[in-house]
DNA sequence: TATGAATGAGGCTTCATTCAT
DNA sequence: AATGAATGAAGCCTCATTCAT
């Protein structure tokens, strides 16, 4: 019974996780209320109290499963690593085709929540958002040193900066694709990351051959 | 008289909105008590009332101000849409050096609070927020154009989607600094934003000739 | 296997009643939860249900138990009234090593909470604390009364009126070391006692001659 | 206004701390809400937290003036300890006449509801409640010697012990009191206390002549 | 019998808002 | 106009008690 138990705690942890994501999603951390996660969940208020001691402690399991997928997604962009220097035209591919996802959009409001979270906090010990962002970036410079190794980029590009900037464009495509869901078509500008990546790419040969 | 009174009812509601901003900043909208914006402003908390009828209302005078400040900015990349095809690389520097101002980490942290807030709302009416960056994405668009025009960038690119690339960047760079405060030197960042915005212009008659 | 079964059951509320008066102690009647005194005594918070109906009754049998050991430590005196007019010095002694006992200060403390619940009962009718007071007072009325036959005690003073004196000097002693543990030795104060008490006995044959 | 709102200030919190003196000792400290103590203010649940941050603290301010009442009942009986040998005697009435009043009831439950909530703290720096008792005990104490010096007590008393057992027998009095109401009159007893207390000290002439 | 997950009532506390002064 | 005391509606959380297993 023992396993049973755990199984079962494991089981409602996650329905609870799950609940409270979309609830805090719908109404924000603040506005949602532990009722509004144990209906959610199909529970009563009290009983969330068995799996989580606080609500702030349920926010964190929330913050913590989505920094996992978020871990998850850039996996794939390492994965893609391995392979060749156009690796890093699926960085938009990747991102794209997890935008597509109906439960992202509820991640991305979450992710705007946790570095709010953090942001307020203003606590100079890193919080573990920023430890995701270092982890992210770190990913993706190492993808853009390879892009330049392997030919696919202009090696006079700055790694470091480079990834900042790819990074922010992820991530502000997304905070950018909360609002403009009507008027943008993401794959379209997916495709266009994809060019200019291409392009970036391209130069070299040119811009060394006319050096 | 009346002038007098009409004009102190304008500085007494500039300087609530302004304790607000600083105070929903600092402890985000909903951990922001009334009793705190009246305290920052000088004020009793019942004296808020003769100005805002609520906090609804003082909230969404924030984000007005918010948004004026992001017109205000965008106002000076539209100014330099005038002068030349190098207008676009501007960009970077005009966002740059307002990311140095003081006050910017308050009004980044509320824009996210208000693309939040509009998120949730799930409005099918687009929301005030969505207006702004709709106008920003207008302007930026039009940039481009010129650009292209000018023979600063090269014409196959996607004017609008290009575009909403830009914009991710800025909005994201914006986000990205909230958490890698430390580990990131934004003017390199702009640097290297402007380099990579030029070397895609440079790439142009290469890719004609080329082609 | 019935009989087996009841002293199962017996022993099981001992122990509950036990765990109970150890938390109740320690925690306060109303601190102490259900769980605490499940898991004191062994058990899920469930099953103490079954040896007892609510945590009333669980309150009620504890302090049964508190008001059995003071029968007991009454009964001590009670036997030493047969011997002679010095029983009455033993009242100290006794009490005196009861004190010294681990679990008194529990007990002590339980009385006070017992005292205090009927207190605020407020019932006309005796409640059962009462009761315990009544026969020990009784008790140490006849001890009084047997002193003074004796001849180790004043016949002047009145015996009713002593007995109260004596029995709230008993409870007192108790309450008051309650706090003072560190700052006072039982012990000293317990001679003391009995050395008034001597001083009351020896002054009858003086007053007596002096009349 | 400001002497206005500091003495309106200073007669809530009184009437607060009032109110929960008497609802606490009704029901109990921990079985009385904040709603029971607003009600019997006359305020909202809501209103009290404008003069003390949490039930913890009103407790606290009930037990400090309990405190207080305690103090100023024993500042008489330092009192009468200019005049003379007789002094002692003072204990008895003095206490005795506190008894009368129809408050003390509630004064003596919250004594001891203090002394349980320090006896559980089990801190080992003395709470509050030990500090009034070493006060009351330092009191009783120069008052035995005074007596003694006085000839109005046997100097072979141990003045510490002995003044431990007159606090012991005052604090138990009022303990029993609680419980015995009907069947002792008190008047009586503090009568008996004073009887026994002038015949310890005739005693000494006799005893001293004995020996 | 025992377990422990779940419920539901109720307590403490906060805060937007009102209103007498 | 301003104050700040007061209200009342929630929200978070605890815990005695129940019940399926």
């Amino acid at each position: 019974m023992a396993r049973v138990t755990e199984e079962h705690v494991r089981s409602r942890e996650d329905a609870i996780v799950g609940a409270a994501l979309s609830m805090f999603a719908r109404k924000g951390v603040a506005g949602a209320t532990m009722q509004d996660v144990a209906t959610a969940a199909g529970l009563s208020a009290g009983a969330i109290y068995r799996y989580f001691p606080g609500k702030e402690q349920l926010v964190e399991a929330v913050f913590e499963r989505i920094g996992e997928s978020d871990r998850l997604l850039f996996a794939e962009l390492a994965e893609g690593m391995q392979s060749s220097g156009e690796a890093l035209a699926n960085v938009g591919r990747v991102v794209s085709s997890s935008l597509s996802s109906d439960t992202v959009r509820d991640q991305t409001i979450l992710v705007l929540e946790w570095i709010l979270a953090e942001a307020r906090a203003n606590d100079p010990a890193q919080g573990t958002r920023g430890v995701v962002e270092e982890a992210q970036l770190s990913i993706i410079e190492t993808l853009v040193r390879r892009s330049q190794e392997a030919g696919g980029l202009d090696p006079g590009i700055d790694p470091h900066a480079f990834a900042v900037i790819l990074l922010s464009c992820l991530v502000g495509v997304r905070v950018v694709a909360l609002e403009l869901t009507e008027s943008v078509d993401m794959d379209q500008v997916f495709e266009a990351l994809q060019d200019v990546l291409l392009r970036l790419g391209s130069v070299r040969d040119e811009v060394e051959v006319e050096s």
